[in-house]
This record gives structure tokens, sequence and C-alpha cells, in this order.
DNA sequence: CGATCGTTTGACAAGGGTCAAAATGCGTGG
DNA sequence: CCACGCATTTTGACCCTTGTCAAACGATCG
């Protein structure tokens, strides 16, 4: 346990993330630590939580990621967010009362076990902010859905994916992984997979960013950010 | 103030709304009331709330429709959602951290105050169930604008809208207002005014459902439900 | 009665979907 | 080390839903 919580070492993703969220004290990364020897281990495609599974213990995801999906009647799927090392599940009201959503694990997925927060603690705070981010993230989401052409949505779901990845600390620079098929990103984009598949070549023919074998180069920043309207991160208000 | 809890007037939208999320005591229900006599007009079109407002006292919906908006930087809208009479402001975690959101009224909205509600209180259940099912319509949107035709989208929007009007008790059968323009709908669905008038046309041709003058009527429910897969509304899950 | 806003219509364009097959990559077992 | 099987990516041809642009039509209001 001391081990875990050396300065030294790098912190967990979710210990990280939450610092990043507000300022936590040592007792809090102290109890946050300890829950992270319960974990747990989903290989690829397992359905992690089920629609009915809101009695759940809070965990946070340790590494590897999965997405959150609703599958209408027909089969068609909509992704609604992709979960990346750090995020948290069941913390603030993660329960869907209907219709058959679900958390599947893209990869293997490792996760751990987070403390209750008492009201009026820092750990709260972090909750707090934490599931106000994670609304923001599915208002983006809306608008990219709504309002964006193909290109647009998958630049600026990279660059969402980027700031979250660097977050929670997994990432720092322009060039990371992303394991995910075109078939999940088309599923989250609202798009399908041979879309993805051309919208993908345009952008590295622009020379704009690549993404082969899971790996994703920002090789524009300044011009995929002015695609988007890349709008500057600000602080996040607790509610 | 015996007037407004007088049980044999129908309670103001809010009033009713929050009781059927929540068994709220006589005492909750009288300060609700006694809220409700500081009231705010608003003409169409008015910004009530900008983006960086989020300093406000929150506010429920007495009449009048308003909407949440997002432009883009080119000035495409997307409509996050539609707020009718009933609907909370600002109760819990409204803010907009960045990016130009704000919420605009579509008719002339009358708003009242609503109390801050102490933890542990029915009340305060009332206020997180009513976040819950925010959060529900959000991902609905999601869901419609990810992956569901024109058709569809405006079919489950108009029945998840029906199913919104009932809760405030404000609506009970299957003709009523929904004063919206053609192009408000449109931008709260993806679309565009014109394609929203023609999938209009085909759905009132069919003898689905009619839209004329701001008043719908469900023409034949039974097929509209199937038509998008129609989830039973499940318990609302407080967290 | 003219202005203005919203709805409706028409002709046409284009972004993205569909279907099917080929190519590529990759883990596994022999 | 090779061959096979499977998932994923890539390509091609074609089509359909939805968008664009522009004008006409209709209602509402000082």
């Amino acid at each position: 346990m001391t081990i875990l919580t050396d300065p030294r070492l790098p912190l967990s993703p979710h210990r990280t993330r939450l610092s990043n969220l507000a300022r936590l004290g040592a007792a809090a990364l102290t109890v946050l630590a300890s829950y992270e020897r319960d974990q747990n281990i989903s290989p690829p495609r397992r359905e992690m939580v089920r629609e009915g599974d809101h009695i759940r213990k809070p965990q946070a995801l340790v590494s590897g990621w999965a997405f959150e999906q609703h599958i209408l009647a027909d089969g068609r799927r909509q992704i609604l967010s992709v979960l990346i090392p750090g995020d948290l599940i069941g913390v603030r009201g993660h329960q869907s009362p209907f219709g058959s959503r679900s958390i599947v694990a893209a990869t293997q997925v490792v996760t751990c076990a987070v403390p209750e927060a008492d009201i009026g603690t820092d750990l709260e705070d972090a909750y707090a902010a934490s599931a106000a981010l994670e609304k923001q993230y599915l208002i983006q989401q809306t608008i990219r859905l709504g309002r964006m052409t193909a290109q647009e949505r998958l630049i600026d779901w990279i660059l969402e994916t980027q700031a979250r990845l660097m977050l929670a600390g997994v990432v720092s620079g322009n060039e990371f992984a992303v394991p995910l098929t075109q078939e999940l990103l088309a599923d989250a984009l609202g798009l399908t997979n041979v879309h993805v598949n051309r919208t993908l070549q345009i952008l590295r023919r622009d020379g704009l960013l690549s993404f082969h074998g899971g790996a994703v180069s920002l090789l524009d920043r300044p011009r995929l950010q002015s695609m988007v309207g890349y709008r500057a991160p600000g602080r996040i208000e607790t509610g």
C-alpha cells in the first residue's frame, strides 16, 4: 500500500483523473489505492454491465477500453460513450432504468473497486466533477451526431478522446493507441464502418491524422482543431 | 397560499411532475407553492440563460416552452433538449462550463422559483429523480440522432414529448399542442426544416399522425409505437 | 395593406448507406 | 515455418435519404 501511494510512481489512471478533477487529500488517495486491490478482469466482448444491473458496486477502469451501447429492436447499435482507463462506472447514477443499455468490454478490461464517498468530502467533489464531465461528453456526443459531418465527427471525437486520455495521465503526446475497430467507431459516430474507413483515408491523405492498427497520430493539430471549432477546456463546475 | 395547495385545484405543472417522481409530503408541496409567487416572464426568443450564467437561482417552467441549444462556429444549431411546463432549470448541475450553450424561450415562458432541497428530504429525492430522467432524455436524444431515420426521429420525439407532458399533467389525450416551428423541430432532430416538413406530410398521408398549426394528433398510436420499438417507461432510479 | 415569419413545393446535388467481394492481418495448430 | 480460419479493412458499383437553393404560398399583425 505504501508502494501504491509512493509519489515517485505513476498513479493509477483513476487516481490521476480524480486528482485532476478535485484536490484530493492524502487520506482519499490512500483509500482509493487500497480499494485497487479488489480487481476484476473482463475479456473482450464481455457484457460487463447488463441493463438491469444497477445493484453493483462502483468501479473504475484500470486498463483497457469499453463502451456503453444501446441496441434498437432491429439490431442497429448506438454507442453512447466510450470508456477509457480512469473512467468510473456506477458511481453517480449510472443506472439504466429501461431499454437495452449495457457496458461491453472492447479490449480486455481490468476494473477495480472504488469507495463510496461521504457528502462534503474531497472525494465526493471529485465524483461530482467526474459526473459533470460525463454529462458534457454526452452533450458533445449529441452535437456530433446531430450537426456534424463525418469528418468533423471523427476529428472531434479523436480530440475529445485524447483530452480524456491526458486527463487520466495515460497519454501525453499526439500519438496514442485507440484499440477500437472501425466498426465500433462507426457505431459511436452514427456512421457505417465503410464510411468511417473512407473518411479516415481522406483525413490521412490530407495530412491531418492517421489511424492504422489501433494507433492514432495527430499530424496537424492546429488544422484539426480549427475544423471542429475547438473549444478550450474550461473549468469544471460541480453541481 | 391556501388556494395554491387546495387539492380541488390542479397543481402547477412542476408540482404535479415532482409529485409523480417522488412521494412529496404536504410540507414540500407547501414550500413549492409558496415559491411560485416569485415569477418571471420571458418573451419568445429571449435567451433565458446564457452560457456563463451558472450563478442563478433554480427555477421551474410554469407555462410555455423553451429549449437548450448549442451553436457551432458556422451557425449550425443543435437543440439538446426541449423544455416544457414543469421542467426544472438549474436545479442539479445545469451549468455549461464551456461552449455556447444557452436556454431560449420558444414561446412566452413563465418561470417561477423553486426551493433548494436539503439532503435526505423527499424534495431532494424528487430533484434527483428529475435529474435522472433528464439524463435519460439526453441519452434517448443521442440514440435518435445517431441511429434513427427521419420518420423514426419525429415519431420517437413526439411520443417522448407526450409522455413528458402527461407526467407534468398538462396533457391527457392523444391530441395536444406543440408550439414549435418546423425549423426548431429540425434543429432538435438533426434535420432540415424542409425535410421535417416532407416527413410530416408522409406521416399524415399514412394516417399515423398530424401536425398542423402547432397541434399534434396521434392517429394510430399502436403503429407509431411499434415503428420506434416503444419501450414501456420503467421506474426511475435515484442516484 | 404591406412586412414578416413560417410552411410548402420543385428541381437538383451530395453525403452517406448498401451490398458484395477482395485484400490484409493475425492467431492458432499442425 | 507454413497453412488455415477468422476478423477486420479496403475497394467498387450503385442507390437512397437527406440537404440545398429558390421561389411560391399562407397566415398574422401593426
